[in-house]
DNA sequence: TTGAAAGCGCTAACAT
DNA sequence: ATGTTAGCGCTTTCAA
């Protein structure tokens, strides 16, 4: 058997007996062509199983490829993999594939990860940046017309358009529910290292509805955590302690896990908690969970809709657009403290 | 300012004073170089921000693009992520990108996306076939050498290379533990439609396991949805007839957050399940769930190395891999029957 | 060690 | 309505 190699524009030309101009005409629908080659020219086309080369095609129009370049810290991430399905209906429309790679939160795999995408020609680059990772260079290409968005967390480095959650405010009505509901002492539970973005907001935000609820700040009530087996360590280290928080922030899900896990284990339903990103189960688990829901889908659709329309010659100016949390109360953000719990500091 | 053109490797080559060639061959560790030279081509690579247009060259070498396509029915699906991030892991060493699409289980959206990543020439293809696809005409590409690999369901049509789940075995287990503790009438709760290649198997393994134990089968027991909230009406259904399962198997994630949904509704704590596929809080709900648990990332981590392999020239004869489902008793699985459930045919 | 020419598969520009 | 020529950015082939 032959090597089969796949058939070109000029075999399926040679086939009917036209140029390969023609097919491509055909093909495109550029300029005219008769009915009746038309009709020969896509009936090779299907019967020699031909498919236009899309490589070779963009390299002589010159133009980007038909693809949206995405990297996240990982794909397998039910938030990003959430993202990645916003985008993808956003783009699909304009008939845009989407690319996608993770980084693992390395900006050296990240920085690798953008290179690809670049060599590939891809349309528009979307980044969820990884912690420390630097973006200047992207700048030229953006002023070539290449949009770039950040996704997540901004970028550093240069300045182009970023789509976030509204971390800040959304921490804030969770940590001010909770202190509604009588609580002076509420624990942080947020994910490291303390330099990343969603940390550092969600934190700032918990920092002002206590400020706002005239409560003081105690380091003794903040934690943080790699993954969510330390964070199950972290929540019990959080209640073992004198004085110990009657309510608890989970900074994200990976958090909730643990958070939820410690308590379950510890067989503590008295602790209030109010979780940032929802979880399927959330209504499920007793009591309810409360949570500060994001909206990941939203998030790529819109990071999905602006590269659309820089792509068709938006050129104003950068923007950042936050994409509303919603505080979802279930149960286990509305229990008060009880007389059991010590409540000393208010 | 200039329309900031991007820079080509005549570009370099110019600024260098040497031919198109010569950087070529700096770049790609080609031919011998004098150490100045490639001195000052790579010094002008970087300060020219140059990146070699990935499709000219693949376009050149003729060999196929350095990607692995990759359709799912939801980019979203944090089962389909995971099996994405499994692929990923496997082929990083290899340089290959990760190419996916959505195809929303449409067959011809499905085909389209085929169709694009085909014109991409990615070096790799891997499909979860959506309900009523047809594949035969990609046996040319796989007889041209190009890895086909079907993922979570065979595909129709053709003999490649399929990495699937135990479903069948899975549920049997899972339903043998349901029998294990005295239930013998136990509903089935699965997705739709009937013919989707994981309902079926999953059923016949219900199927097998109420046959092993001598058990009728009944009709009245099984159910289909086909999302979490249709799954919740089944289950009030399944559970409001005469003679009522003890204990339920939901087919999927969605079907149990359905069925767990409901019991929480109508505070039936005395309902033994058993859910397949695992689910993060499962350890925290009340009872715990016990589940048959899949292993999305071992899924596309074979499938990635499959398709490694036949890159690699191995042209053995197309295998089915299935990976092991495992039981994961934690609680809701290991209620029994109670007098106060009807208990009558055995 | 380096360069010139040709060509990958396709389309833009200009014929006819 | 169709064909011809040239060339996209790169690498292969063959020379120097």
């Amino acid at each position: 058997m032959t090597p089969t190699r796949r058939p070109t524009l000029a075999d399926v030309a040679h086939e009917v007996g036209v140029s390969a101009k023609t097919v491509s005409r055909v093909l495109n629908e550029d300029g005219p062509s008769s009915a009746e080659t038309r009709r020969r020219v896509l009936e090779a086309v299907a019967r020699l199983g031909f498919q236009p080369n899309l490589m070779a095609r963009s390299i002589r129009t010159g133009g980007p490829d038909t693809t949206v370049g995405l990297v996240v810290p990982d794909v397998g991430n039910p938030f990003f993999a959430s993202v990645a399905g916003g985008i993808e209906d956003a783009v699909h429309a304009r008939g845009l594939t989407l690319l996608m790679g993770s980084s693992d939160d390395d900006p050296e795999r990240e920085q690798a990860l953008i290179d690809t995408f670049l060599a590939r020609r891809v349309s528009v680059l979307m980044v969820a940046p990884a912690v420390g990772a630097e973006h200047s260079r992207l700048r030229a290409h953006r002023a070539a017309g290449m949009p770039v968005v950040f996704l997540d967390r901004p970028g550093a480095g240069m300045t182009t358009d970023t789509v976030v959650s509204t971390n800040r405010s959304g921490t804030r009505e969770g940590v001010a529910h909770l202190i509604a509901y009588g609580h002076r002492r509420i624990g942080f539970v947020g994910d490291l290292p303390v330099r990343l973005y969603t940390r550092r907001e969600r934190l700032a935000g918990y920092r002002e509805a206590l400020a706002a609820a005239g409560l003081r700040h105690d380091r003794a009530l903040i934690a943080g955590a790699h993954d969510s087996a330390s964070a199950a360590d972290a929540t019990a280290r959080l209640l073992d302690q004198p004085d110990p928080p009657t309510a608890l922030l989970s900074g994200n899900n990976n958090m909730t896990l643990g958070v939820l896990t410690e308590l379950a284990r510890s067989g503590r339903k008295d602790v209030a908690v109010v979780a940032f990103d929802d979880v399927p189960m959330a209504s499920i688990l007793e009591p309810a969970l409360t949570v500060v829901a994001q909206n990941p889908t939203a998030v790529g659709e819109t990071a999905g809709a602006i590269a659309v329309e820089r792509l068709a010659g938006d050129r104003s100016r950068a923007r950042t657009v936050s994409v509303e949390t919603r505080l979802i109360p279930r149960g286990s953000g509305e229990l008060a403290p009880t007389a059991g719990q010590v409540n000393a500091t208010g």
